[in-house]
DNA sequence: TAGACGTAGA
DNA sequence: TCTACGTCTA
């Protein structure tokens, strides 16, 4: 197989719980949750159609946590900011329409939140000085409750995503506190 | 500490053997062969000096090899084929100068060679397509013998190192001639 | 072949 | 902040 991988599922992945920590992105693929290195929306090919298996939101783009159930998640593509090319409206291929298909679908979507950790550093040249390091923590299963289009930041027409967290879980209000 | 990651060091890595293959860097890093993502030479820092402690041949740079035991090595930096942004001459900084202290001081370079398998795909969508894949390959410790300056393929100044593979070590011939 | 919510170190 | 011989999917 590929250097790190292992198969795709939708929903729950065994031995993951919410709450549990990860230090990169290859760590969120080997474990499972999140197989793509770059794409803030990871989906796989069901019977014929794409679903969205999971998203991170790593605060490149203007996600909002309304509670502690509710993440407006924005639709990936089209940024100028992102690319450095010219600005696009986005559209439904790839991880948006995977999450458009999830919400017709109500199938379950693993969210990862982000934070940023700062730690002393242990590399020689820089030791003990405090570097920033990015922490991903998986939050639980969600179902995208609606979707809308809207005008984003720098003009061009954007996807908005309502997640919605599945009650049936373990709470997480005080680690979202402190992200 | 960070994601993936070990303690640096120069020369042999405990454990290593010449001809073993690595899928990806993050497998490098982790077994400690070569700390970085992206550059192609790698190096620490000891008694104020930085000297190499590693090189990876990607075939992306106009490296030769010579012999079994002898490749020259490009340095880094100024390519516009690999930035898109206007060549520059290359300069004594980073890992260039790591190699140049490297070869002053005659301490050993660990060499990664690089070759393209390929294997069938088992993704969705993809499955069963012939798909190519970066394979690493470790070939053991080598001393830099001289370096020199020339003008590269863009007309810029580049330099070369000329990699001497230490005797005792297992021959790689047959696996180089793979490569 | 291009594009993407990466990653670490200087 | 910027750069770099990455990595994967479509």
């Amino acid at each position: 197989g590929k250097c790190v991988n292992v198969s795709k599922l939708l929903g729950l992945v065994p031995g993951v719980n919410v709450g549990d920590r990860f230090q990169c992105r290859a760590e969120l693929k080997v474990i499972g949750l999140h197989h793509d290195f770059h794409f803030g929306i990871d989906y796989m090919e069901i019977d014929g159609k794409i679903l969205a298996t999971s998203i991170v939101d790593a605060h490149r783009y203007d996600n909002v946590l309304k509670s502690s159930r509710v993440l407006i998640y924005s639709g990936e593509g089209g940024n100028p900011s992102i690319t450095g090319k010219p600005l696009k409206d986005q559209k439904f291929v790839k991880g948006n329409l995977a999450l458009k298909n999830s919400m017709e679908a109500r199938t379950p979507v693993r969210v990862i939140l982000t934070s940023k950790i700062s730690k002393k550093s242990n590399v020689v040249g820089t030791s003990g000085k405090e570097i920033e390091r990015m922490m991903y923590i998986y939050d639980g299963l969600y179902i995208v409750g609606e979707y809308w289009k809207e005008r984003g930041r720098f003009g061009n027409h954007v996807y908005k995503f309502k997640m919605v967290r599945i009650d049936e879980q373990p709470p997480f209000d005080m680690i979202k506190q402190a992200v």
